[in-house]
DNA sequence: ACACATTGATTACATGTGTAATCTTAAATT
DNA sequence: AATTTAAGATTACACATGTAATCAATGTGT
């Protein structure tokens, strides 16, 4: 029955960016996202849009036309692609134990007092949902 | 004067699962490696020792003729490599805050008991250098 | 109504990556 | 010493990716 099971889109570094771009708000038009991208990347406006039509081809992203320009909406929340990718990345890394990873953080200085502090908090919650 | 000054080796996926099986042991050879990564992928023993090569030629490692074999060793710490990609991908998926990223995992329950105990003897640790 | 501008579609092209097969050569076997 | 084996080097090849340029069509301004 299901070919193509749990076919992961695969989303290349630069096709990462425009789809973040992207997720900080839309609808957008190829227009608005090369807007945002500009000030962070140098890429050709060509570039750009190969992407979002890579996106689309992939799945990642849908549109809708409105007059000549298209309507381009995310079809997969950022949320749930960054867990997914946490949990893959922490799988590979460190063997899917997060702790190891925040460690290799902390020792490295890239902990903030208001990291702590959050850390802090989801703990509490953790434990107040899971003892 | 410096060209090519801070060339990010950029290790691929394929790549990367040599390097690890070389990390649990080294130096070693590529029969060994072999051996190791057997049991956990399907891979052909050609396509190893194309890893190896690439990796050789990237500098990631290095190798030592013993005989007819080589005896092959990282160039670079499985500590300093996780570290690096670890700051790389939560820069780019967490705008580089640590704690959203352990927020996904705790809400997927992917977060032990144990994780959570490691995690709070990091934050001591912390708060005892840091306060 | 018509030339123009702008959009997405199509094509391009070098380099990277996954996945090996074939070639060369030196070591092991007989 | 001659032959076989096996290790790394070289070559292969399709698909992915970064990075655009060109093409075709449809709105837009005059």
């Amino acid at each position: 029955m299901s070919e193509d099971k749990n076919q992961k889109p695969d989303i290349s570094n630069a096709e990462f960016e425009v789809l973040d771009a992207l997720w900080d708000d839309y609808p957008a038009t190829s227009a608005d996202i090369i807007a945002r991208l500009n000030s962070r990347k140098a890429w050709h406006e060509k570039t750009i849009k190969t992407l979002l039509s890579r996106l689309v081809k992939k799945q990642v992203i849908s549109f809708e036309k409105l007059q000549r320009q298209y309507l381009y909406t995310p079809l997969i929340a950022r949320e749930d692609y960054t867990k997914k990718e946490t949990a893959s990345f922490v799988s590979r890394m460190f063997k899917g134990k997060i702790a190891p990873m925040v460690a290799g953080f902390a020792n490295q200085n890239s902990l903030s007092r208001q990291d702590v502090d959050e850390l802090k908090a989801l703990i509490e919650k953790w434990e107040k949902n899971n003892d």
